[in-house]
DNA sequence: TATGAATGAGGATTCATTCAT
DNA sequence: TATGAATGAATCCTCATTCAT
């Protein structure tokens, strides 16, 4: 009954793949357009050429739907996080950022979506993309040899999240007031600044090294 | 829900505005509490102790009614932001985010409502919001004798809107990581490096005014 | 909001009252006629000749109704009990169980959707049913001067419910077998044997004097 | 479902007829929890191990396949009872009874799901169930000489059957107030009694032979 | 024989809204 | 001004059933 094996798919089991992608994609799009209630499983099902109940075979409910189109979206950003990489700390950071914004400006659906769920809906949501932003801190703090423990440091650098969230909304209403590579290089300016106060709060926080890997001017020590 | 009225109220006017007041404040802590669609009129009205007839014949439907919870909370945080001053311009404005952080700390229903308001449900709630951002901006624009014109400028500073926002979120979620006056003083040094910033993606932008009145050594020029 | 006042009724709570009623008589009746699920609240909705959302506006749910609509058939049948008497405990108890057949054969509906609660659907509705009987086996028991606690007397007075509510589908099925005048009599024999056993079963039980009144041949005593 | 089938099964019809039994069980064993259109076929298919359309491979439809498990649990019972048998015809009604309760008792499952298709459901499942009571009470008439076709004394035995059902309704609930053999004999004087009270509504009844029989002391004339 | 993907009708329930009182 | 009875459209979800494999 069940088939665990690797890679011998039958040709049915691949369609149904297929099929559950299909609707998955539609559900991505259409909850990217409007809010949760605002959207109907009918609606999600004639998107996916499908007849409404399928919807619920593959995702078990609404709800079900929703938090797995978040995961895909938060997955493949979480992904074109992971693709960037430099040889100097300070352009992988840079990398990172200018990835992040080139793909919500790529698929500003999905960009919506995930932006979306931020503070509206449920909190299942929220947590999905919220483990994306924490990784991509965690690992921003990596590269610097920040304490990604230190609470103080960790609130700043969350708040500075906020300002990255909003730049991408601005930059998907008005995309042509600030190039992606000019507000890359002003978001690296407020990051410094973040660690700077951070480190001003508190005094126990190591940020001197931080900082000139930021400028550039520093020798690995990784 | 207009109360240009002079002087002679009857009794039952002074009641009826006593019912309609009783109405807006049951929406505004249940739309604080979840999403719009998930809010209706029956609890609002149970709330409010009135029959589910009466939110309509205040408010014509439960968008008005939204609109107007939402308006009312954006007028209470103008307001609260309005009544601060100061001296000094850093102190003003200095004055002005405390006064947010300590509306939005005691108001915390309203805070989380406005905040939701954001990206989620509909453009005209998140307008009603962004009015009252974009008087804040231009308010501390005013104050630092800065063009609130500047496209990259405006960029910047709703960038910093966003991390005000987050902040928030943050010390809702979490009261005791970062006192509020000390987030105000974290917060100004990312105005600045946001300024800066701005001014060297635009060069024609006249900046170091204002950065010298942030830094507090300047002398008024208003 | 609340008008706890006794009788002063506005013509609209008789208005609301009535069609309450309604909505409970159409219930009733399809419910007698087939289980449970297959009896949509449309269709209740519709026989009562309102609009969809009426019966949940005042029943909650299609089990608050069902619910309802059994309580109210049991009511009756226990207003039905209620109202037989006699001069001799005898006569009572046969009054009694013409008072129970004449309500059934009179009103199949209510006898049906009763005696389908017996076994079927939820423990809620065979409850209700199983409350009337207790207190007819009850109101027996005081007549025949029973004790009502002793376990093994009520077990087989319980069966001969068993019995009155077969013979009671049986008359439904085809009237005609039996008068009901003569199926009491019946009953009343089967109501002694069942006693007798009892008390070879329960040698503390006290019986003679209750089969003596059964007799019709003791004094009063009561 | 029929297995006329002679003797050389192969591998395969072996196979499937496991198969069928096991989908057969799992009916029956879910129909007895809870009414018919409270299971559902996918949990039949799940308890059974199989895939969601292989019940309808084997018994049509949902309804052929409750039908199927009914006739299944009837036989089971009519079995039992035919197992039943002593010397003296008393002796074998008593033994019948007894075979009764034990079935019921051992098989609660089965139980209930017969009882429960009593008077809900369909008249189908009913059929199914009643033709067992009556094979029962014919033999009954059989073993103690008695016209079973006299429509007054069916009447009345049938009444009894209903007696027999509340009983073992109430051993399933609490299994410990009265013993099966006590039971039995109860029941048996009930039985006689019903026997009296059809002679005395049907003058032309012929019982005094049958009563001398379950008394014990008549001379077998079989 | 056996699977499980896919269908689509049907049903309970919710809820904004209206309106007679 | 205030009530709450009544409406009916909309929505999520379940499920028997089919069929290609």
């Amino acid at each position: 009954m069940t088939r665990s094996a690797e890679q011998p798919r039958t040709r049915r089991q691949v369609q149904a793949e297929t099929t559950a992608a299909r609707v998955l994609a539609a559900a991505a799009e259409l909850f990217a357009g409007r809010p949760y209630d605002a959207v109907s499983m009918a609606a999600i099902a004639d998107a996916a050429g499908c007849a409404h109940g399928l919807p619920f075979h593959y995702f078990g409910s609404k709800r079900g739907l929703y938090l797995a189109a978040m995961d895909n979206a938060a997955r493949e950003l979480a992904d074109a996080h992971a693709a960037a990489g430099a040889a100097a700390p300070r352009d992988e950071v840079r990398a990172m950022l200018a990835a992040h914004f080139d793909f919500m400006v790529r698929r500003p659906t999905l960009a919506v979506a995930l932006l979306r769920g931020g503070i509206g809906a449920d909190p299942d949501a929220w947590a999905i993309f919220d483990i994306v932003r924490r990784q991509f801190l965690a690992r921003v703090c990596g590269l610097l040899q920040l304490d990604a423990e230190a609470s103080v440091l960790m609130f700043m650098l969350r708040a500075l999240s906020g300002a990255i969230d909003e730049s991408t909304l601005q930059m998907l209403e008005a995309p042509h007031v600030v190039a992606v590579e000019v507000l890359v290089d002003a978001l690296l300016h407020m990051l410094a600044a973040a660690i700077e106060v951070a480190a001003t709060l508190d005094r126990g926080l190591a940020v001197t090294r931080a900082l000139a890997l930021l400028e550039g001017n520093a020798k690995e020590t990784r």
